[in-house]
DNA sequence: GATGAATGAGTTTTCATTCAT
DNA sequence: TATGAATGAAAACTCATTCAT
């Protein structure tokens, strides 16, 4: 398949590359089916490789749900913190802007983030030690974005109320708003997510 | 453990009893864990009986999971026709009484719903059979709650913008508070559902 | 198979009987092969059941290993206590009396004990826990031993030296003989091992 | 590693610098683990190569097992014949040459030889060709060896009895003593293979 | 020769489902 | 009805071996 001469550097590219190959095959079928139904030889199947291989490169299946759930985390943490900085921007452009990133550039992840995080939560068949890590990282998530909130009340922009209850809010929101246009089930029109910011706006 | 004179009436109570048992038990599990996460002789275990006595009662553990969500999607129907059909009541009140219900009454079995009825619509191992009732389910749950919105808007009781919309966003919220809720995570002092409600209230 | 009527007693019965069949394919399976070469699906096949239901009684391949190793030292350790207790006997005759226990009666299993004792202790796929458990319990097997030997000496009825290296040596005599005669094939004439306890006698 | 000019005589010591390195780590493996448990990426690690560079050298890893296990049986005849004639040497002193020879020098193979042996001979995963050549090899070391303590009775150096069993118990103490020390477990004083050789010596 | 990515047959293990009692 | 022993299909995981580079 692969016609570079091989060298350690070469190697590593290829590890590289295979790891992406399977964390984009199984952040799209753990989405869709959720841990247990996935089987590891779907992830296989859809990366295109044996599934022995993906022993080579994760210990276990539970091992590439944590990689996945970990690097959602991160991503949403790293877009909140950019949000927040964004120069010379309104509440309002902030938050749009937020929610044209997660809707428009990291699509599955970001669908798969909230599900599994969730998921997580509650699952009996998760270790205590990445229930706590997840439940720390929304944490920190939603502190980030009450911050947004925060201040965007104090410039009069966004509606009175806790601002860590709304950040809330519209964190679920954006969850809710992605699963139903990912799905293609409930609208066919415009795209949700832009008016879904009205309700956010102050009372007058 | 019911000492009562055995006849065919009795015996179609017990049917009966069993059979809430065991969906009592099953629903919580999968709301938990998922559909293939949950055992069997988990649910036996919690409705106290042996995993054999299960297939006197359902064909299969799917049957027990197409019960529950068949069961769950008609009791929301007819908590929002009710919802509808309160005599004297303002659209917000419609919408508190609402979130009561399901936050109060229905807890498991609510939280359960919407979880699973994602799921449902995307996993590859439901059938389409089942899909297509959910869907069709979901979609009227929507027409309902669209229903209360159109109504409360024209009385310029809630917020203006696309009564199907703000219902999505109603019904989603839902799901999310109570999840919260039950996962006792996020917050700890007054139960967020009824501070949700002011975001859909009319902009002054 | 069975036509005894089941009831908890019986159903008590049936795992012992379950166990045993598992536990008595596994030792001959182990002692032949090792652990790592015996397959579950070869003991299943030996104690006539399916491969699934040895999970109804043991965890893991490595459960069972465990267990019968447990066991057999435990054996080892009644026999070295009741010769020890022998009334009115040499110490000639408690050694032969050992000797006889472990080849007429005990056959498989104490030819396993020693052959598997040896691997546990140096083998990197068993747990600190388990060698740490083998061996105390082989040196406490060996302290028993020794007791014999220092009696037989102050009665000037076995050889010289230090007994518990002598204990030692007859232990390991034991093991080599059991495993010759076991295998049949370096002698065919009488058995080995009563003459094995000329060594043992005083010089002159 | 080594930097010499390549020729056809270089290659051939590069090979040969290669299969030992190959059989070294292999034969302490197999014998602290045994052959099914025993890994070709643990050989080769141990060896400092690739995994794929092994069958550069070696067929599979049954050839590795069986080149050790001859070689081994080799080494042993050997040991024996030479014991045999050494010149002006009692039987005591060939016996003692025998046990400081395999105790000191040959360490590892020499243990692995036995356990090794063993298990070949039961093991239903080995080659009814290997068995019958090992046996044949035992069988003829045992006669080496039981020449010896024939002499040796006829001067009266060592115990009357068979002298075939008594050199087949010498062969199984050998084992037994190296294995305990090699595994440092029971004794921690003076080493135990000299003074085994007091069982030997005839009765006053 | 040397490397390690890739394969897939072979094992362990799980668990829904059946069935004798 | 009720029980849990028993089965076996299905899934996770291992690792000897091959092979492109």
């Amino acid at each position: 398949m692969k016609r570079l001469p091989r060298n350690p550097e070469r190697d590593q590219e290829i590890r590289k590359e295979r790891c992406d190959q399977i964390l984009s095959a199984a952040v799209a079928l753990f989405a869709k089916n959720g841990l247990s139904s996935t089987k590891i030889s779907d992830i296989a199947h859809k990366a295109h490789m044996s599934h022995g291989l993906i022993y080579n490169y994760f210990q276990s299946k539970e091992e590439i749900y944590i990689s996945i759930v970990e690097k959602n985390l991160c991503i949403l943490t790293s877009l909140f913190e950019q949000a927040h900085r964004l120069p010379d921007a309104s509440s309002y452009e902030k938050l749009t802007w937020l929610l044209d990133q997660v809707y428009c550039e990291r699509w599955d992840d970001a669908v798969f983030y909230q599900v599994v995080a969730d998921q997580i939560l509650t699952s009996d068949s998760v270790s205590d030690q990445l229930k706590t890590s997840v439940r720390t990282s929304i944490g920190d998530n939603l502190k980030l974005l009450t911050r947004i909130f925060r201040v965007g009340q104090e410039k009069g922009e966004l509606i009175q109320g806790d601002p860590r209850e709304l950040a809330f809010y519209f964190m679920n929101m954006i969850q809710a708003v992605l699963l139903a246009e990912t799905r293609g089930i409930y609208f066919t029109g415009t795209p949700l997510h832009r008016n879904l910011l009205q309700l956010f706006l102050p009372k007058a």
